[in-house]
DNA sequence: TGACAAAGGAGAATGATTCTCCTGTAATAG
DNA sequence: CTATTACAGGAGAATCATTCTCCTTTGTCA
């Protein structure tokens, strides 16, 4: 759970973003971003619809669906998983890191000594053990950079 | 595609692992393990599928599912996306880190500066245009290690 | 308030993945 | 080198998340 002050201004910014790109400011838009704005839990649209729901009983799965890809283009929500379309393998087994190529989904590897060691400044929450780290960069590569000058300033 | 020395590294793995424990050495899955071992590019079953079609052309789409978990409970294999089962959502939209649970697959958010900054040591690979970097950070959480304890070595 | 484009609801369709069921074959003992 | 048998493969059905289609409803704006 979020704290109020941050999910007002999360509503906030979503009714101006809303405003700012002519979206109509429907019901169902509010609570389904309220659902996912008071969340840190990273959820599914499955459970956001199970909690949207006991708001707006009627509400359609595919409502929610639609409201996920309109809030993801307007950069009000991010996906935590890229990759999460299909499984994708890798048989390298050493410790590397990944660039993911937010255009093509293309995953390149990156050497790891080619990034500052990942190291953790303050301990993980109690009783968290951790396995592995690695990064994650994310990006355009260097094909669709080519085809698409417009992506290669960074700016999302 | 991979350096025929690390390929055959590789499969000798493979082999002595198959041994191991006790898994037959088939013609399909070594085939199967080879492609996945040649290549560098995180394929997908599909793409492992349609290239191990073109030598053995009665190969079916399950097999070589089946064979990717089995590879992947052996540790011959890593999935690069632990969370492509289903769409994960964020409304944080601030830099960030994520934990995430091998087990439960649970997504924690780690503060940006609980962990030394991401720096490149390196220039990315020619035509390569960077948006954003974070850690991912693989392991247990607090209340999957509390209920299996072996789990707390951090030994995979 | 009225017109219209955008949004929502219901359910079918799709696509990736898993499952079931039967047949074939690698492993191993004789 | 066979016979046995448990494990592996093939085919296709089933499942599950996600997308699409089609029609109805509702914000938006004049
Ligand atoms: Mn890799
Ligand atoms: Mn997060
Ligand atoms: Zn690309
Ligand atoms: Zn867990």
């Amino acid at each position: 759970m979020i704290s109020s002050a941050i999910l007002d201004q999360r509503m906030e910014h979503f009714r101006a973003r809303c405003a700012e790109l002519g979206l109509a400011y429907t019901h169902q838009r509010m609570i389904i971003y309220r659902a996912l704005a008071s969340s840190d839990s990273h959820p599914t649209p499955e459970g956001i619809f199970e909690q949207v729901r006991r708001e707006i009983p009627s509400i359609s799965l595919g409502t929610v669906y639609k409201n996920i890809h309109t809030f993801t283009e307007a950069g009000l929500l991010r996906e935590v998983n890229l990759l999460h379309d299909s499984l994708r393998l890798d048989a390298n087994l050493g410790n590397h890191h990944h660039f993911v190529c937010v255009r093509c989904k293309a995953v390149t590897d990156i050497p790891e000594k080619d990034v500052a060691p990942l190291r953790l400044k303050h301990p993980l929450p109690d009783g968290f053990v951790l396995h592995r780290a690695a990064a994650e960069l994310l990006g355009v590569c260097a094909s669709c950079a080519a085809s698409e000058p417009d992506l290669q300033t960074g700016s999302s």
